[in-house]
DNA sequence: ATGACTGTACCGGCTGGACGGTTTACCTAG
DNA sequence: CTAGGTAAACCGTCCAGCCGGTACAGTCAT
């Protein structure tokens, strides 16, 4: 709540360093050495703020959510409308609030909280598309494909004109 | 290629046992020994079957690239129409193929050959649809919505309605 | 103002257990 | 005899978590 090394504090850079390493070799590189090491810090150090790997990764869900809760609000008021916005954002932008939601996905895997994490963010998505069209077809749709989108970028496959072909399907359902 | 058991052989059995291990708790909980004891084989008798672990994965991508090319084939000629039976297959139906397929998901966080299967899938069944169609943008969005649904489902959130809500849609698209 | 003490933030060596893989000795049906 | 195993000891490596220390800022009685 006061020491400062640089620009973030320890624990925000610890957790930077935890997402990287999720983002870049999956959960089995993301070990504690590797993660202090990036966040240069000791593995010592590392434990004193998150004294087990679990609570590191509960801390890293709840940034996470508090992200999520900020981007449905700007995805609500988005100068494009919540559709474009929500589908430009389901391809990695690079923000951190992408990073850490491919973080979650990695983690995902052999976690029930990532996974609960995961849903509780769909969810909030979901709610502000079927507000939007006020049909439920159709903001699942979109909503699956906007995962498909999430689902080829993470998974290392997507093809560049995904995007554009989508908004021209869209436009013929004058849903965008 | 002789010796039965039950009914499957025994290197059959272990990659079913390997397949389920990685789809019930992903690839941490997939160890030598868990593979040996759910295919009721010891560790020596797994090892003589698959050398090594990475043997073990390539054998599996291997069989489910042979299940993939069959798949395509029954896509191609299928009473639904390739579309329908995309998408009905995108969640899980609890076929081996599936199974594959999740697992080799499960794999894919850290193994670039798993990817390469994957994306090669997924390229036999675009060029499927977008025969099909003879349009790039509708048969990748179908895609992105198989994708969709297949990440949710493998995701454990999947919503029992969003296939018949992509139904609904794509029957506005005149796309079924 | 100073010396004793306290809490915070952090260091890094170490341990114990799990895991992948190897090897060896043994069994058994065809 | 040999293909197809079983059973179990063993090795090297990796990793989570533990622990004994350090540095230093602040507090407080004297």
């Amino acid at each position: 709540m006061s020491a400062r090394t640089d620009g973030a504090s320890t624990r925000d850079r610890i957790l930077d360093a935890f997402e990287m390493l999720l983002v870049e070799g999956g959960s089995r590189i993301a070990t504690l050495d590797a993660v202090a090491a990036r966040a240069e810090v000791s593995k010592g150090g590392l434990l004193y703020h998150f004294p087990s790997k679990d609570a590191m990764v509960d801390a890293m869900l709840d940034r996470l959510r508090e992200q999520g809760r900020a981007d449905v609000d700007k995805m609500k008021d988005a100068s494009q409308g919540p559709v474009r916005y929500y589908l430009e954002t389901s391809v990695d932008t690079g923000s951190a609030f992408d990073r850490g939601l491919i973080a979650a996905s990695r983690v995902a895997q052999d976690d029930t909280r990532a996974r609960e994490t995961l849903a509780e963010l769909r969810n909030g998505w979901f709610a502000v598309l079927a507000e939007h069209y006020g049909d439920d077809a159709l903001a699942r749709t979109v909503q699956l494909i906007g995962d498909g989108l999430y689902f080829d970028d993470t998974t290392g496959l997507a093809h560049k004109r995904s995007l554009d072909h989508v908004r021209d399907v869209l436009a013929r359902l004058d849903a965008l």
